[in-house]
DNA sequence: TGGCTGTACTG
DNA sequence: CAGTACA
DNA sequence: GCCA
């Protein structure tokens, strides 16, 4: 779940420092003015991977730069903004369907067509009929809008990377023009392959113009994709068709390479005579990422820095494919499952999470009825056992929840909950500073449950604005998805059906452009936006790699900018660390969800082996299954111990059970572990023992001395959004909220940075911890925003 | 115009 | 330090 | 993306 980064999206947003004429958004403007002016020349160009950092030359005299890859005279700029969807307002197009076609399906985009009607070509030099400007409405809005600027639709372009030419003699591509099919840069690897032709001295044409030199298309694309695109019968002879592994070999290779090789070809397309071609040089092995079977893998030694060889690490097994089948992450992300709660399993384990009631945390009641679990564990007769075995204490971590709430002080918020609701104020006995911001609109002032998921008449607009927050988390947006998000909390909590825009608009967090989407959605079961992102091969690779543990996006894109495709490329090719070669081997291991009996039976072998090593140590089971989640991604595992007070005092416990799991086969792997004396956690895998075949998972253990336990448990119960909606709050009303601690009288600086440490409020009881901030209390089960 | 959580490990 | 991870 |  929330695997993000923060600061790509603001590096980007820098990068893109050549903005043309004026631009309608103001989130770039602003970025620019940070750029352009209150940068000094040398300071932080944000250093990044690529390494296209800004040239403050370049920013003295942008044009130059420019036209300087714009070699064709008649071209001004073609270089210009690019927009990113076609700017056709979601009602006209709404419109346009119920007049036309019901479902307007084909009036739908190809794909991110640049209308771009950039008031540069006035000159009118340009040659390039718009031919890839399919869409009647789009040519309309054009004719009639030519210098169109986000009037209702806001803003909507993107802009310019920043160019940073090699030098001169590198200048492979010099005087050539390229025309990209599709012919947008909108993925941030598209983006960063045009800027690289550029950088090299390459001309990009985004418009067709039979003065380009050179069409590179997405290497899915056929040559009749590419005709009926551009609308031509025929590629124009002296115009060379290759793919986009041409571009980036030819830069490999600094030469211009013969086009006409097979590895450039497109489907259905035979050079014309033309491939008198470029001088080539021998031959480019292609990219760096042949596909080879590999069976090497299962020779390659253990990436994990244990030397344990699990009883059978099937990287990918297929036989028993019942369970795991596709290579690829669901989208939406089930963390915290609705399903069929006919499942008697289900109903037994949907009640631990808060259940347990006053149960310290021994022994506790059994939850029976086991019959369920045998479906899951039929194949094999252990695991059942163990299963059933678990059933028996499976609720022993979770009472704590309770248990610190009973006994604990603020007696008036333990049971009842409605006096929460109710005032918030009144249980913060002291203080009590008004907010002057409106504090019900966090998120975590209202959770959500499990099954509103389901049932919510919205969700069908959840899921698909659930996907866009995905998909632009992909490219690397970093605020994009918040603000979704923020959206589809809002919606998540409506009980009717928000249908159109205009009513959309007025719920918090929904602004005028996702509200046009969820009318689009509403209307067409869709969002053509969306469906774009489907076909795009590149996507779905991307996907492929940041499912791998240890691979975010900024190595995803990388390697996909080099031209791996293929999990076996990256064994066989990419240089990887070891947890990324671990994730590798264990790919669809980690991408199989945990059933919740299963986490269950590994968190009894935990406590027992815990308590073999001091009565007192507890083990917690948080995170989604604390949650109530019938399915879990991983494991996590909270160790505490009742009065301690630091985390060194459990360090040495957490050394020996680590040790000890790991010699009855249960961990089976470190991929993170704490540094210091101080430091809480570690992170790895582990088997349930006797599993056939073995399924590798993800565990984590936190330590926390009770001290910190109410802290901890929140930090570690999540959900993300509402850890973040919580913290923010809490940073909101001076305060700052971590895993070990509420604090106050933070002093911030500039952009809320912390000053200072703060002082302790409340760190031990997670009941107060809500009271503190005004936050009604909610159990975990409902902290699903 | 500048926010959008806060921390810890890896290499 | 940037990247990745954790909720 | 949205919001103050």
């Amino acid at each position: 779940m929330a695997r993000e980064d923060m600061d790509k999206a603001a590096y980007f947003k820098a990068l893109s420092s050549l903005d043309e004429d004026s631009d309608d958004e103001s989130t770039i403007s602003s970025s620019r003015d940070k750029l352009t002016t209150s940068l000094p020349p040398h300071h932080k160009s944000s250093p990044h991977k690529h390494n296209e950092t800004v040239d403050p030359k370049q920013n003295a005299t942008p044009q130059l730069e420019r036209s300087l890859s714009a070699p064709t005279p008649n071209s001004p700029s073609p270089v210009h903004l690019i927009k990113e969807t076609p700017l056709v307002s979601i009602k006209n197009r709404l419109q346009q369907g119920r007049t036309g076609t019901p479902l307007s399906n084909e009036v739908s985009f190809v794909a991110e067509t640049p209308t771009s009607p950039k008031p540069i070509q006035s000159g009118g030099a340009r040659p390039l009929r718009k031919t890839s400007a399919p869409t009647p409405t789009t040519l309309n809005r054009g004719a009639q809008f030519p210098s169109f600027s986000s009037a209702a639709l806001g803003k909507r372009k993107r802009k310019e990377p920043s160019i940073k030419l090699v030098p001169e003699q590198h200048r492979i591509f010099k005087d050539l023009v390229f025309f990209y099919v599709p012919p947008d840069d909108i993925a941030p690897v598209r983006r960063a392959r045009i800027v690289k032709a550029r950088e090299y001295g390459a001309t990009w044409a985004t418009e067709w113009t039979e003065t380009a030199t050179h069409i590179i298309a997405d290497k899915h694309l056929s040559y009749a994709d590419i005709t009926s695109f551009l609308k031509i019968s025929s590629i124009p002879d002296h115009i060379i068709l290759v793919n986009e592994l041409y571009p980036l070999d030819c830069i490999q290779f600094k030469a211009i390479l013969n086009p006409n090789q097979k590895q450039y070809l497109l489907k259905g397309y035979e050079p014309t005579t033309k491939d008198s071609a470029a001088g080539t040089p021998a031959q480019p092995p292609s990219s760096p990422a042949p596909q080879q079977s590999l069976e090497l893998k299962t020779a390659r030694p253990k990436p994990g820095r244990w030397s344990y060889v699990p009883p059978k690490a099937t990287p990918d097994r297929s036989q028993n494919g019942g369970d795991r089948q596709s290579a690829l992450p669901e989208a939406g992300e089930m963390d915290d499952v609705t399903r069929s709660p006919e499942h008697a399993e289900a109903a037994v384990y949907g009640t631990i999470g808060d259940e347990d009631t006053t149960e310290p945390l021994g022994a506790g009641p059994v939850v029976e009825s086991p019959q369920s679990v045998e479906e899951v564990s039929r194949a094999d007769d252990d695991l059942d056992e163990i299963i059933k075995g678990a059933l028996k204490v499976q609720h022993l971590p979770l009472d704590d929840d309770e248990d610190d709430a009973s006994p604990t002080g603020s007696p008036h918020h333990g049971g009842d909950s409605s006096d929460d609701n109710g005032s918030p104020k009144t249980k913060r006995k002291h203080i009590t500073r008004k907010p002057n911001f409106n504090q019900e609109g966090f998120s975590c002032m209202k959770g959500g449950t499990i099954d509103a998921s389901s049932l919510n008449p919205n969700a069908r607009t959840i899921s698909i604005l659930q996907e866009m927050a995905a998909y632009y988390t992909r490219m690397d947006d970093t605020w994009r998805p918040i603000g979704y998000r923020k959206a589809i909390t809002t919606l998540k909590k409506q009980n009717k059906l928000v249908s159109t825009a205009e009513e959309a608009v007025k719920l918090p967090a929904i602004g005028q452009r996702i509200a046009d989407k969820i009318e689009e959605i509403v209307h067409t079961d869709k969002l053509r936006r969306l469906d774009n992102t489907k076909s795009d091969h590149n996507d779905i690779i991307l996907q492929l790699f940041l499912g791998i543990y240890g691979v975010g996006i900024s190595q995803a894109t990388t390697w996909l900018q080099q031209g791996y495709t293929t999990l076996e490329d990256l064994l066989a090719h990419a240089s990887l660390t070891d947890n990324q070669r671990l994730g590798i081997d264990h790919y669809q291991d980690f991408q199989t969800r945990i059933p919740r009996a299963e986490v269950s039976a590994l968190a009894k072998i935990v406590a027992d082996t815990a308590r073999g090593i001091d009565r007192g140590i507890e083990a917690i089971v948080a995170g989604s299954y604390r949650r109530g989640a019938e399915s879990c991604g991983d494991i996590d595992v909270l160790l505490t111990k009742p009065g301690t007070s630091a985390c060194s005092e459990l360090t040495p416990l957490l050394y020996k059970l680590v040790s000890q799991l790991r010699a009855s086969g249960m961990l089976v792997a470190p991929l993170s572990v704490g540094r210091t004396e101080s430091s809480s956690k570690w992170h790895g895998c582990c088997v349930l023992p006797g599993q056939e075949p073995p399924i590798w998972r993800r565990i984590d253990f936190h330590l926390a001395p009770a001290s910190e336990l109410g802290a901890a448990l929140l930090y570690f119960t999540g959900n993300d959004i509402f850890n973040r909606s919580i913290r923010l709050l809490a940073s909101k009303r001076g305060m700052r909220l971590n895993q070990r601690g509420l604090y106050k009288s933070v002093m911030r600086g500039p952009g809320r940075a912390k000053l200072n440490e703060g002082e302790l409020v409340e760190g031990a009881d997670e009941k107060k911890i809500f009271a503190e901030l005004g936050v009604p209390w909610r159990p975990p089960e409902e902290r699903v925003c």
